[in-house]
DNA sequence: TAGCAGGAATACT
DNA sequence: AGTATTCCTGCTA
């Protein structure tokens, strides 16, 4: 079955944890017992690819570009039959953001047998990058869908057009019965306030499905939110270290925040940045050049190398951002006030 | 050889 | 002005 998201079948990884994912479990088991078949997903890379090779491999999600340059153009008339008003273009461009590590980072493997201990850490560090690897597609084809059906986020604001063209599409991607005129005459607030029993009594065959998609839709909308108003809340002095992701601020990035978003981010960075102990906010920098070269891709510096980006980390020695730990490793650094 | 430390000049915002 | 970049010398593992 065709699906933006797969998720380990192991089920202990659609539990909530204290990592805090939103998305409910009813949600994202639905989406399991769908879909089920990844055993190795630490292959996955997260990015779309076009090249046709590699989409038989076992993967995390289907690929939007799969979605939007193949059988889709037939299906985008039909949204534009139904709704009249959809705009297709412009195409989505590939994303441009700096190239990412392909795999999930593994420590352990083919290394010695660890211990009981440190088995439990990598475990539950595992269990929190496969999760937030699912919870960033999610949001992406989320976001994906948004452009495409030209519809916001959040379903409350959907009017009863937007309502039937996020039918058609999750109809389409889920390989589901088209039920659209079960459901005609709802908006974005009718649909929201509906339980999963009024949604099976519109549409026995999917309803549960598209009820479980429709609760990741408005938990990703929580989020959304949620963030927005975290980010209006901030001090100026919390702001230092503050989850806000700095390429939505409109200001320049600082090396620190750029160095903290990667290492947010291990299901893409986890190979070339990681932390050895996040509570201390002490990490790894594992691929000196590719951290380098991605700083460089985001402050637009093509000459940007290790070299310098060490020497603009040891500014940061005298004020009091980061330093090197106590007993100091080759290219281990240490945020002062760690998360 | 790569990484580290830090001075100094310069560029950028 | 603050921050980052660039280049440098010298040191260390």
């Amino acid at each position: 079955m065709a699906s933006p998201v797969r998720v380990h079948p192991d089920s202990a990884l659609l539990q909530p944890t204290r990592s805090g994912s939103v998305f409910s479990e009813s949600s994202l088991a639905h989406l399991k017992r769908e879909e089920m078949d990844v055993e190795n997903l630490e292959l996955v890379d997260s990015k779309p690819r076009l090249d046709s090779s590699e989409r038989g491999l076992t993967g995390l999600y289907l690929s939007c570009f799969d979605m939007l340059f193949t059988e889709e153009a037939a299906w985008l008339v039909r949204v534009a039959d139904s709704s009249g008003s959809v705009s297709v273009g412009p195409r989505l461009e590939p994303c441009p953001e700096p190239e990412q590590c392909p795999v999930i980072d593994s420590p352990g493997l083919g290394g010695e047998p660890l211990s009981p201990g440190l088995e439990d850490q990598v475990e539950e560090r595992s269990l929190e990058q496969v999760q937030s690897l699912v919870v960033g597609e999610v949001l992406k084809d989320i976001e994906t869908a948004c452009k495409l059906l030209n519809i916001t986020p959040d379903p409350v604001e959907w009017s009863c057009g937007n309502v039937q063209k996020w039918l058609l599409w999750t109809e389409h991607l889920y390989r589901l019965p088209q039920v659209g005129k079960a459901f005609q005459d709802l908006d974005g607030k009718d649909l929201c306030a509906m339980t999963e029993e009024d949604f099976r009594q519109r549409s026995p065959q999917c309803g549960d499905t598209l009820h479980a998609h429709l609760d990741i839709w408005k938990s990703a909308a929580w989020m959304k939110q949620r963030c927005s108003v975290g980010e209006s809340r901030i001090t100026a002095g919390e702001e230092l270290w503050s989850e806000a992701d700095s390429s939505c601020s409109g200001q320049p990035i600082h090396l620190w925040q750029f160095l903290r978003e990667l290492l947010l981010k291990p299901h893409s960075y986890g190979r070339c940045i990681r932390w050895l102990n996040k509570e201390k906010g002490i990490f790894k920098i594992e691929d000196s050049a590719h951290v380098a070269r991605l700083w460089g891709l985001r402050k637009n510096r093509p000459a940007m190398n290790y070299d310098k980006l060490s020497r603009s980390i040891r500014q940061y020695y005298k004020k009091g951002i980061i330093r090197k730990p106590d007993v100091s490793q080759r290219l281990v650094y240490q945020f002062v006030h760690p998360v």
